[in-house]
DNA sequence: AGAACATATGTAAAAATAGACATATAAAAA
DNA sequence: TTTTTATATGTCTATTTTTACATATGTTCT
């Protein structure tokens, strides 16, 4: 099982999708702190249901064309389950901005200067729209902070993505 | 050309360096931001002494198996310089802490918290790292802080890991 | 009326990456 | 003396990921 697969399992885990709905969900929120492209999701959906995980429900659609909703089955969920607390990998790192960082004493300063300038309006972007991200969910568990739902979770993660951006616009 | 291809013309750039040399660094201090192993690396030099962007001399060892030395070319040295400033593209993360934490409401608390606990420690331990690198770097320029030359844009990555690590463990 | 767009699902080919297999020298350690 | 370790270079296969190709429906905009 990829991460891929665990990574649909998450979101299966919030209700049913289609793998169209999960495209959209791994361009916008998720890409955060995962990608796939449709082109991965599809054939991945159908390794999941070959494997007893994920089950689907063909659904006849007038004003759209039909689609294929799939659930989690309670296998599924129990990979799941032994997944998020097994041994975390220490993952590879890539960062193209470090990357380039490595080498900029080899180009001239005011140039340098001004692509780090970019980069930090870039990140500053990102910095506000997760802020308005938690703006709606605080809002949205109006003061009561919540622990053992899934907003928790998705709280966790927009406050690392917010401070994440602080951090690196600092630097 | 391919990140990779950067990525070494990056070292070579600090010097001449053997496949060896090269899968050492990437599993070392590169890998802060940059990883490839050896089964990459050398069909990569390969493929860059093919387009003429590094040059390749063959050194006898008497005490040690016999060696291939790389050197950048002028070709290069353009083509790094080029890509360095050119506009970067929005990286596709991929973090595996941050895919569990958003299914972290899943788990029993007390396990979650022991599985963080453990994390906060690697995490600490890697900040550590940084700032022993850090501190040697910083004797090593005495006092007098370099602009111009490739410790500063190592400095700036040093700084960048031990930052990140304090904002990941604070988090 | 025609074009563009969001929905919806797939496949094929190419590139990047990881993991395993393979070999050889010489020093150092058990 | 045997084993392990560091040096040194490669290939092969499998997996993962990206990019492009391919098709179809219905709504909205021009």
């Amino acid at each position: 099982m990829s991460k891929l697969s665990f990574a649909i399992l998450g979101q299966l885990m919030r209700g049913s999708r289609t793998g169209y709905d999960l495209a959209q969900e791994f361009r916008d929120g998720l890409s955060q702190f995962w990608h796939a492209k449709h082109s991965q999701i599809y054939p991945e959906l159908q390794k999941l249901k070959d494997l007893g995980q994920v089950k689907v429900s063909e659904v006849r659609q007038s004003s759209r064309p039909d689609k294929k909703v799939y659930n989690i089955t309670t296998a599924g969920e129990c990979a799941l389950l032994e997944w998020i607390l097994s041994p975390l990998p220490d993952a590879p790192v890539r960062s193209e901005l470090h990357l380039r960082t490595h080498s900029i004493h080899l180009v001239p300063k005011d140039q340098a200067i001004a692509f780090y300038e970019n980069e930090l309006a870039r990140t500053e972007a990102e910095r506000e729209g997760f802020e308005m991200q938690l703006a709606r969910l605080e809002a949205a568990f109006s003061g009561i902070p919540p622990s053992e739902n899934e907003a928790f979770s998705t709280y966790a993660n927009l406050k690392f993505g917010m401070e994440n951006r602080r951090q690196v616009a600092e630097w």
